[in-house]
DNA sequence: TCTGGGGTCCTAGGACCC
DNA sequence: TCTGGGGTCCTAGGACCC
């Protein structure tokens, strides 16, 4: 019995490793890693490095030593480099159909009605081929009649080399097959939780989970869990989203380069993310109607007690304007900061978004609400130009994220050591390439 | 010394209203 | 003095994703 191929699920392998392997070709069969911003703990590893052990989510000060031996490349998050590479990936993807939804940075979600079975696979080898030629990004695709075994077929498809970066499932016992292979805690949707719970009752591969009775299931996993349940058994609950939905909240946090104690400085991290945040919120064109500042100390500290505490307050009005973010961000911070303590980290978030167009009324009502508008739309525009440091705040300091110096770095500032050139959307970067 | 950042959805329980 | 029940909204917390 043959099942209707509806999405396919493209996926970049060990897609940060990818990018920098783009500029440095001679990293190829090299161990790779990428780390977290701060050069915090591992977040992409090539084949090689998985295969000496290192696991997602590593502290990189406890890989040192095996990195040093085993002499494995390592690299900074960039970021900018990745967002670009991304976009290159999805307007490749885009040529081989119109209708497709960006799931993340590195995979997209294709629709497949226009294909008929037989002409799946020869298709996939394309994308794959055409993806890698124009982007220099290896994926892997994974087809099937539903998102969630689309997922699991294209984990398959990476796994087994003779698949050649390609999997399709299409009739009952294929898929079989794939669910019998796939440990439940790899599927989409099971979590730790969820997966420890399940193997304490004999359930440890996606089979024996879709075996499972609805009723338990909808009671100890909910409703997504019921869905990923029928979605192994080959019933479609989840479509394609098209448009992405605008965010119901939008958050900008960082952990600090090194610990903090003194209150400006840590004013300094949080009013430049606020106005990130608040660049962000209109970009979207929202307003928030509240705000959160969140603030702590290092969680595994054993010899410190843990300080972690976050405020919020409700706008008069929604508004996204700085103007009105940053004095109120300034206050949460300063109500919750306690001298004394070694601060690792602040955030904010705002949230209650809803659409500016809903609270224009409100803004021309309020004389000042017009102006900051304009004000805020000359900002965005010259800083789309010249660069976020363009355009600051005495409250953020004047140093300058891009320089590399130490001493030109405020303490709060995140350590890149390792960080590559944004090869694709500098000048300066191509000039890195070409030398 | 050194452990990321940014989201979503669901549910339970409390507050409040009629 | 007795003291219901149903509905909605909000929030906190937990689970998940990359």
């Amino acid at each position: 019995m043959t099942t209707t191929l509806r999405f396919a699920l493209v996926d970049c392998n060990s897609f940060y490793v990818s990018c920098e392997r783009v500029f440095r070709p001679e990293l190829e069969d090299v161990p790779v890693v990428v780390l977290s911003n701060n050069d915090g703990c591992v977040i992409a590893r090539s084949d090689e490095a998985k295969a000496l052990g290192i696991k997602m989510g590593m502290p990189y000060f406890q890989l040192k030593d095996l990195i040093k031996r085993e002499r494995v490349e390592v690299f900074s998050s960039n970021y900018e480099l990745y967002g670009d590479m991304s976009r290159r990936v999805v307007s490749t993807l885009s040529q081989f159909t119109p209708n497709l939804e960006i799931y993340s940075i590195d995979e997209c979600f294709l629709d497949l009605s226009h294909l008929k079975p037989e002409e799946v696979e020869e298709w996939g080898r394309s994308v794959r081929e055409t993806v890698k030629k124009w982007t220099g990004i290896p994926v892997s695709v994974g087809a099937a009649g539903t998102k969630t075994l689309a997922k699991l077929a294209n984990r398959l498809a990476k796994k087994r080399a003779e698949a050649g970066g390609v999997l399709a499932l299409h009739t009952a016992a294929e898929t079989e097959e794939a669910l019998r292979k796939t440990p439940v805690g790899d599927v989409w949707g099971i979590g730790r939780q969820h997966a420890k719970r399940l193997q304490q009752l004999n359930v440890t591969t996606a089979w024996d989970l879709s075996r499972m009775p609805d009723g338990w299931v909808k009671k100890n996993m909910a409703v997504t869990g019921l869905r990923t349940l029928l979605e192994l058994r080959g019933q479609p609950c989840q479509d394609l989203e098209l448009e992405t939905p605008d965010k119901k909240n939008i958050c900008t946090s960082r952990s600090f380069g090194r610990p903090l104690t003194e209150l400006c400085d840590i004013e300094e991290a949080l009013s430049t993310h606020t106005v990130r945040c608040a660049t962000k919120l209109r970009r979207q064109n929202s307003c928030a109607s509240g705000v959160t500042v969140f603030l702590m100390t290092n969680r595994f500290a054993v010899t410190e007690h843990v300080y972690c505490n976050s405020r919020t307050i409700q706008l008069p009005q929604p508004t996204n304007s700085e103007l009105e973010l940053l004095p109120r961000a300034m206050h949460l911070l300063k109500d919750m900061f306690r001298p004394g303590k070694r601060y690792v980290k602040v955030g904010i978030i705002l949230n209650g978004l809803v659409p500016a167009s809903e609270v224009q009324l409100d803004l021309f009502s309020n004389q000042n609400g017009e102006k900051h508008s304009k004000l805020m739309d000359t900002l965005d525009t010259l800083r789309q130009r010249f660069g976020h440091h363009a355009l600051k705040y005495a409250v953020q300091g004047n140093k300058n994220e891009k320089d590399v110096e130490e001493e030109k770095r405020a303490p709060w500032m995140l350590q890149k050591k390792f960080l590559s050139s944004p090869y694709t959307t500098s000048l300066k970067g191509l000039l890195r390439i070409k030398a």
